[in-house]
DNA sequence: TCCCGTTATTCCAATAATGGAACGACACTG
DNA sequence: CAGTGTCGTTCCATTATTGGAATAACGGGA
């Protein structure tokens, strides 16, 4: 039958707050999707046509958007080759948001540590809107592939986000291995199904790495530089129907020798007891055994309990 | 007759882009405002009651306009209370504008080591649509009035953001002193007037100490938590006229020994040999002779100039 | 516990923003 | 140097958002 499908999307919407469904085309979410489309591409400057484009707006409304947040140094504008970027008075209120999250600069310096000590390149994420936005990166600057800058945002489908969606509210569970679903075989749905209590158990996630991952790797980060369109989701969806099992959760850490590990994630909890983000561990090398690996692990989790208990955050008591 | 300063308030708002004119109510603004507004408060939150009256909302639209942001993660709600606040992704935005305006973390360096040399708060700031946004600070943190705090906006009256007018286009000049001028007795007007030049010529303003400006500064300071309503703009407009000569710009600096300084600033060009940004120092001694302060704003001008180089920004010809 | 002031949320008519096209300007190219 | 495509800007009717009041849900105090 469909119509549990479509139950729980009106529960999951209904949980959000229904504002993306009711509002086609919300005035507050165009001036996000300007930020958030800049702040992917922090070093590139865009012309209005191309901002219009990648967010999906005439350069009639586009024209006047840009131009009030120029004027509020929301942007800056390039005068003469016409391109807006981020704009100042950003850096102040980023300056502000890290002072009202005191857990930011706590992870930053844990993961500093944690980047030294192992390393390797250490990042933090959090959950926005169906996304994943890269926090904090700490550890050897902007990898081969630039695979995580700093604003940059990722769909949350697997095998990424394991640590939001696994402590996270039913709700977000199904929702993600709904859209799962579609692509997956029922084995490899049925693993990630119970990948999502292990991963409590153990207190952290860990993924293999392997073609899917490698494949699935290119593609979000290539795909950063491009519009959202059909091909895109096509493309995703496809990626994740060739994950294997490993690398959606790696269960049996042994098997890590064949391909290495992908990347390793453990969850920071705010004082409500949700994941506030989760702390990640990439550019493992590939030849690490079982035991440098569950050493690796521990190392994360205790940076996360560090953070988590500097932040005053509660482990949920489930 | 009237009509002269008809025609420089119409220039000037020609100049800006009369966006601000012809929108009474741009919905783009209200999302600004939000944001600025909860900048200016990094560590407080507020309910939704609370946000509608200071950026001037009725609570239907604040509703929306709150639910919408909070659901990106732009602000975070706290459940329980039904506060916001600046939201994580925020911080990826503020962390992506760094990236982008490379003068920043330069800016940030220099000041460090500014305020470890002469032992004095040290801050940068920028200017945002008619306002001073504080955008870096260093040194002693928070000092006793909690002054300076990032994400902290100021009105551009005298004697703050000089250093924006001395080097900015003649239509801010004649704006700032337009602004002044119902507020202050002519001889102070024309002392104002006959700074700018000295402050290009010296690279650096200096504003002395006195009862004017520490009676600004409290207003200032204190008004930052409260309503710009008509009050405190008569309030701000009272403070002006009081202003001494000398707390507009220390011409003699020999004078310094009377009272001190209040602050010194020089400028930070960008590429476009405008003035990007200034970089401020305050909290100065009050016993300092006039050779010491000399030293203080050449070495202030040295690390601007260093700002300068290193984003390769150019000084303006004239 | 109840009450009361405040707050959050929903709804609809009034209102202001939007999108599309047309214009003017620019840069690039052959 | 002219042609051509793209870009930025302006304009107006259509359309979606806004503001205000009514409603519901708190939360603090006695």
């Amino acid at each position: 039958m469909m119509c549990q499908g479509v139950i729980q999307v009106n529960a999951a919407l209904a949980m959000v707050g229904a504002v993306s469904l009711s509002d086609p085309s919300n005035p507050t979410t165009r001036v996000m999707d300007v930020l958030k489309f800049l702040a992917a591409h922090p070093t590139e400057r865009f012309t209005l046509a191309e901002i219009a484009r990648h967010v999906g707006l005439s350069n009639g409304s586009a024209h006047r958007l840009l131009t009030t947040m120029a004027a509020g140094q929301f942007l800056s504008r390039h005068e003469k080759h016409r391109t807006y970027s981020l704009g100042l008075s950003l850096v102040a209120i980023g300056q502000a948001a890290i002072a009202g999250h005191q857990g930011i600069e706590i992870a930053r310096r844990e993961l500093a540590r944690l980047a030294a000590e192992l390393d390797m390149q250490c990042s933090a994420n959090c959950l926005a809107d169906e996304e994943i936005v890269v926090l904090v990166k700490e550890g050897r600057p902007q990898s081969h592939l630039g695979l995580t800058r700093v604003g940059e945002r990722r769909p949350l489908m697997p095998p990424v986000g394991l640590c939001h969606v696994a402590w996270g509210e039913q709700t977000l569970i199904d929702d993600y291995i709904g859209k799962a679903r579609p692509f997956m075989a029922a084995s490899v749905l049925d693993h990630l199904r119970d990948a999502l209590p292990l991963i409590r158990a153990r207190g952290y996630a860990v993924c293999a790495n392997g073609p899917g991952a490698a494949a699935s790797r290119q593609v979000l980060v290539t795909a950063s530089d491009q519009v959202r369109d059909d091909a895109y989701w096509t493309r995703v969806h496809e990626l994740i129907g060739q994950l294997s099992a490993d690398e959606i959760q790696l269960v049996d850490l042994a098997r890590a020798e064949e391909a290495g590990v992908s990347y390793m994630a453990a969850p920071v909890f705010s004082p409500a007891a949700t994941v506030a983000f989760q702390l990640v561990v990439t550019g493992l090398p590939t030849d690490l055994d079982p035991r440098k690996i569950e050493a690796c692990a521990q190392r994360l989790c205790a940076a996360a309990a560090v953070v988590t208990a500097e932040m005053h955050g509660r482990h949920p008591a489930g």
